[in-house]
RNA sequence: GCGCCCGUAGCUCAGCGGAUAGAGCAGGGGACUUCUAAUCCCAAGGCCGCAGGUUCGAAUCCUGCCGGGCGCACCA
């Protein structure tokens, strides 16, 4: 468990309810949360819940859990106050002790994990033979942030890239690169999300080109040779695409994470066989299929996962079975997440039904869909372009990386070089902690803005900490290290300190449920709270005491390096200087 | 019709069953001979969509309603 303040007094806390009360509770349970009152630090809120089960009023609970609390290091004697509250006020001898030992500590406090878990984590899912856009950003940005965090806790992760490589729009592709007779040598991706649309309004109107598509399909599926270089064209100059734009954006999805849908294509069959066998299908329509229970369509019948289709052709729903069917068994994943659109919801809930019925997930594994919400242009609806098309990443990301290099050029003293690579950080960073900033299951609006404003919770704002505190230890010269003595005087001091004790809580709730924004919240806190000691606590100003200066060092030291980890963390470079 | 999500300050958003619901922006007032003012400080701004219920205590949990969004069989 985390090391922090809350849970050393939860600790305490259930000791003391062991004893004075002679009740079991978790350390988890004992609602000890940081307190918004002023001037008290954290606060127990458990006395009130626990009165009707001790039978005796919710004061004189907390009182006698007071009496029998040993907290006499950690914090000033607990007061009882309210219907019974019990408020803590920590003592800043054991506050400046506890910030004084993060020094030198990469990981700032946060334990890892002592019992790792193995993640297939599903995230990106670009399509091949599309150019990336804008649709394909949250689920990029978020999985890559959910990525580090689970990393960095010390769990076992295996990134998966899902790639729409195969199925019907591959053989009406394919049918019409040969028609135009495609030349494998000097094409890009844009001439593929050309080719693309053209194929699919010659499907649509032309019934024999669709005919063809479709018996390209099964050569396709059956191996063909020709069909299967051309497919793998597609395939290769699609991932080349697919890897400048992880490249611009900092994602470390490679090449090597490409599991699509052509990678399970082989185990469909199988897949549905032992769902037979587990006596789980039931034909439908000509279907095969499988009804998880609870779920009805329009008109309230069963709602079922398709697995091979009237024609003979497998339904996409078999493929998200054989994914998780996969991952745990070949690949022994515990959890599973998937990192997939909201409108989705559903959709994962059968896969999920119909896998624990199939035995595909058990008890010991968790499955969860890591849902969001849909980007919203300014004017409220789904983000477009002026023509009413997807917005394409690689323009989205050059346009932001120009704004900021125009809001870096109004302050920047750097070189011309410098500035382009802080623009970079900047513009990139700004896209992604807008995204990650706010509850990832609701809609967000998109806007310029509000992304690179230099104030508020944006990424703009915790670089700009950043830079401030770089520069101060820059002139410092040499950093006070380990073992030096932290001194707390100011409020803003004292505020810092217990921020920065913070993280390893965050850090905690941030993956419990997969919520980047919390983390984002804390970044922006720390950043704030490093402000107003910024503006009362000079550090390297004439006339400061050296114990007082070697004290602030510390505390801006490691201000920034929980800055840096945090901005890390959800994959957003801090530059030195801005 | 069934199901899911959302409704908090003028705007964009936090809010973990707990005390007087918080930030930022915008609008008002102040602070640069001072480590980066890309900042800070102060004031103002709220029937938490509505109505019930559970609870010592509800923005938070439950039910109903209103408003908005999304999904619901062979495209993934």
């Amino acid at each position: 468990m985390a090391g922090d303040i809350a849970s050393i007094i939860g600790d305490r806390l259930v000791r003391a309810l062991r004893t004075a009360l002679d009740v079991e509770v978790a350390p988890a349970d004992t609602m000890v949360r940081p307190s918004t009152r002023a001037g008290v630090d954290y606060q127990c809120n458990l006395a009130m819940s626990l009165a009707k089960r001790v039978g005796r009023p919710p004061r004189d609970v907390a009182e006698t859990i007071v009496a029998a609390l040993d907290v006499d290091d950690l914090t000033a004697p607990p007061e009882v106050t309210g219907p019974g509250f019990i408020n803590f006020v920590v003592r800043d001898g054991w506050l400046a002790a506890a910030v004084a030992g993060l020094v030198g500590d990469p990981r700032l406090g946060v334990p890892a994990v002592t019992r790792p878990r193995r993640y297939a984590l599903d995230y990106s899912s670009p399509n091949v033979a599309k150019e990336m856009h804008v649709g394909h950003l949250r689920s990029t940005i978020i999985g890559d942030a959910i990525r580090r965090l689970l990393v960095f806790a010390g769990h076992e992760v295996l990134p998966h890239n899902h790639l729409g490589d195969w199925g019907t729009p591959f053989g009406m592709l394919i049918e019409h690169l040969v028609d135009i007779g495609w030349d494998d040598s000097a094409h890009t991706i844009t001439d593929l999300n050309g080719f693309y649309q053209a194929a699919r309004s010659k499907f649509d109107a032309d019934p024999g080109f669709a005919d063809r598509s479709r018996l390209r399909v099964v050569q396709l599926q059956s191996g063909d040779e020709r069909t299967l270089a051309l497919w793998r064209q597609l395939v290769d100059e699609s991932t080349r695409h697919f890897e400048e734009v992880y490249g611009l954006l900092g994602i470390g999805l490679t090449a090597a994470d490409i599991y699509g849908e052509s990678f399970y294509h082989p185990m469909l069959a199988d897949t549905i066989d032992d769902l037979e066998r587990k006596g789980l299908t039931r034909a439908s329509g000509g279907a095969v299929c499988v009804f998880p229970p609870g779920f009805t369509n329009r008109e309230g019948e069963p709602l079922p996962l398709i697995l091979r289709k009237r024609d003979g052709g497998y339904g996409y729903h078999v493929t998200d079975l054989a994914t998780v069917r996969y991952w745990t068994t070949e690949r022994g994943a515990t959890d599973l997440l998937y990192v997939v659109g909201t409108p989705q919801a559903q959709h994962f809930q059968m896969v999920f039904a119909a896998s624990r019925q199939a035995g595909y997930l058990t008890d010991d594994n968790r499955a969860v869909h890591v849902n969001f919400g849909t980007i919203l242009g300014e004017d409220g609806k789904t983000i477009r372009t002026r023509a009413g098309g997807s917005i394409k990443l690689v323009e989205l990301l050059t346009e932001a990386v120009g704004h900021a290099a125009d809001v870096v050029a109004e302050r920047s003293e750097l070189g011309p070089a410098e500035q382009a690579r802080v623009a970079r950080a900047v513009g990139i960073g700004a896209v992604k902690y807008a995204d990650l900033s706010s509850d990832r299951e609701k809609d967000y609006l998109f806007t310029w803005g509000k992304m690179l404003a230099r104030e508020g919770n944006t990424s703009v704002y915790l670089q700009y900490a950043n830079a401030r505190i770089r520069s101060i230890l820059r002139k410092a010269g040499e950093l006070p290290g380990p073992g030096t003595p932290v001194l707390l005087t100011e409020p803003a001091e004292r505020a810092l300190a217990l921020k920065l004790l913070d993280l390893p809580a965050v850090v905690d709730a941030v993956l419990e449920t997969y919520a980047p924004h919390r983390l984002c919240g804390y970044l922006y806190e720390t950043a704030a709270v490093f402000s107003s000691f910024y503006e009362t606590c000079p550090v390297l100003a004439a006339g400061v005491d050296p114990q007082v200066r070697d004290s602030r060092l510390v505390l801006a030291r490691l201000t920034s390096e929980v800055l840096v980890l945090g901005l890390d963390l959800i994959g957003i470079e801090a530059p030195e200087q801005l």
